[in-house]
DNA sequence: TATTTTCAGGACAATAATTGTCCAAATTTA
DNA sequence: TAAATTTGGACAATTATTGTCCTGAAAATA
């Protein structure tokens, strides 16, 4: 996993690897060729349903996908914080004892 | 720090440690009681500008504060997701690789 | 118990953010 | 140079978020 790399730097090289023009992978994601540009240069978001087409187009995990839209998703909301360290472990344990409490319970209340 | 706890469960027990009513505080924040109490009940989200006002009238460390609802935030993002915790590790290394490349260049270029 | 205070939660309007399109200009490729 | 591709701004549509108002329930107090 290359964490070096925004989701939008990733596909545009996995396009350019196959020889594709934007024009061709929008097509086959239904949107704009100029959204798909913007997604490419993070001026847009992609979302969750295009990630099974895109891996299905470049031959890659889908779980791999999410997870760097995802982890974008993530770092781009705290980068301005000072503590991002800290907000993420803590984050995590929060994650942890809510999946947790979900086992035994019922539904997620959560939102802050 | 208690990771048990999301925002609205800290500061109603903050509030309730003080025998504040709802009221009062949402009065100190300048916002409607309705809003408060939705903000403590995790039906509204708490922005940045109460941090320092909450942390004063508790007697809390702003930072803290800051930090329970930024974890909050984060959580929320991405607790529907099967591989949190890899979106999260993934997340940490691109914030340390972005804030790296920020000390030596310029701006940030983020979004998806 | 009656009164007052507090709180919950739905409906709503205002605002803000996000998304995608269209188009014209710039760049790249053939 | 001509054609194809890409960029990026302006815009409209949609969606999300924010906060208020209001009514009724619950809790506290007299």
């Amino acid at each position: 996993m290359n964490t070096k790399q925004s989701f939008g730097e990733y596909i545009r090289k996995l396009r350019e690897g196959q020889n594709l023009p934007i024009r061709k992978v929008a097509s086959k994601l239904d949107i704009d060729p100029s959204t798909l540009g913007k997604i490419e240069r993070g001026e847009r978001s992609a979302n969750k349903e295009m990630i099974p087409i895109l891996a299905t187009l470049f031959g890659i995990e889908e779980k791999n996908l999410g997870l760097i839209l995802f982890s974008d998703k993530v770092a781009y909301q705290i980068i301005g914080e000072e503590n991002t360290n800290e907000i993420l472990k803590v984050a995590e344990k929060k994650i942890q004892y809510l999946k947790n409490l979900n086992l035994k319970q019922g539904k997620i209340n959560f939102k802050n």
